[in-house]
DNA sequence: GAACGTTTTAAACGATTGTTTAATTTCCGA
DNA sequence: TCGGAAATTAAACAATCGTTTAAAACGTTC
């Protein structure tokens, strides 16, 4: 029943899910969620409840990463990359997690503590040893996040990326492994070089004349 | 009356949207969705529609960018993450169209066409005089992808971002202007460096060496 | 001022939702 | 085998949704 729940839920959302639909396609009662669950949310709490265990069970074993960053960089990579691109089993899970994240309920907080923040400080543990020595921690965030927003962007831009991308070239230049080496080669050119503070410290020049002339181009 | 619309389908999505609480804020009785749009599906449509004509009106001028790509780039990263943050007064029109990609419906197809494609097809030339010569077009695209990804997750997942960040450095060190400008860094140091490629057929070997490892070291 | 097309209103309709209820069936130990 | 707890079922309930309807109010024109 749990297993029938998982993908409505994914695929409707928590509102436009019926339990009609989910009991239909469980072979059960629609009564069976009130007596087992007691609530339209108890199953969905359920559901969460789940996955999280799901996903403890599922964390990269540090021991192999120990070795060379660069490629515990791109394991990581790769890691979120696959799960978040899933498609055949256990698809709907992330697909469920982007939609908590739209609209957070009391479910997302216990998701956020218990398997998003080990996942984001072991990126930053990770990046922080590719960078130059004493770069700051919020340079470290910001390419932490820079690299999870890549990722994501393949599931939650989903429809714009298969509306610009040919279809034959989104198979061969767009899969999981293109995509991981992709993402790995952006985070490694901009924190191994140490190319963001120099940029910034240039950029911030040229932006600031920009700005000036752009404003005063537009003002008259 | 597409004024109170507009806020209500963002926050609630367009199920879990009300007529009545849409028609309640604007002061007109619930009937004139019927008589001025025929369908709640109109009311969106039109909503859709006044968003994407004020779209065309907030095109970032290209007189301006013709003269140091480096800039053009950091302009058009600036423009994005203004409009995907803006919280103030369309602040609901980014929000709106995060809820479009998770569910296109006939009314994204229009807003890809007219708005997204076009700032895609300028953001590839922009880093094409960035980047090495010949660089093939699949790398291009995906770097696209990746500065539009990383720009859009502070929208889409601000929920996460807000709990990973302690809020005093969320505004100084995650306002628009760092952001904007850590991601044209990012994306520079990826594309003016050539480090794509170069990390591509290193990394392509290590990954590859790892693989093997993994597997082999889960199989037994 | 009367007539007429336009706009607005209150009320109700049909459909669908989550949830509950009471009756029925299933199951297992005494 | 029997009895009672547990589980399952069909049916109905109350609430809410989008939509419709017919009447009232409004404004313009002759």
């Amino acid at each position: 029943m749990l297993a029938a729940a998982g993908p409505v839920f994914a695929r409707r959302g928590f509102d436009r899910a019926t339990v009609r639909e989910i009991c239909g396609l469980a072979g059960v009662n629609v009564a069976a969620v009130a007596y087992y669950f007691g609530d339209k949310l108890g199953l969905y709490r359920e559901v969460f409840r789940q996955i999280r265990q799901r996903c403890q069970d599922d964390v990269l074993d540090t021991s192999v990463i120990a070795g060379d960053p660069r490629l515990a960089l791109y394991l990581q990579v790769r890691h979120l990359l696959s799960r978040v691109l899933a498609r055949d089993d256990s698809g709907w899970e992330s697909q469920l997690m982007m939609r908590e994240m739209n609209q957070p309920t009391a479910v997302f907080d216990e998701m956020v503590q218990e398997s998003i923040r080990p996942q984001f400080e072991r990126l930053i543990e990770t990046l922080s040893l590719l960078s130059p020595p004493a770069t700051p921690l919020p340079v470290l965030e910001r390419l932490v996040l820079s690299l999870v927003g890549q990722c994501l962007y393949y599931r939650i831009g989903a429809g714009v990326v298969k509306r610009l991308i040919p279809a034959d070239r989104m198979a061969s230049d767009f899969d999981i492994d293109s995509l991981a080496k992709h993402i790995t080669a952006v985070t490694l050119a901009a924190a191994e070089n140490g190319l963001v503070l120099e940029h910034h410290a240039s950029l911030g020049r040229l932006a600031d004349d920009l700005t000036q002339a752009h404003s005063s181009d537009l003002k008259p």
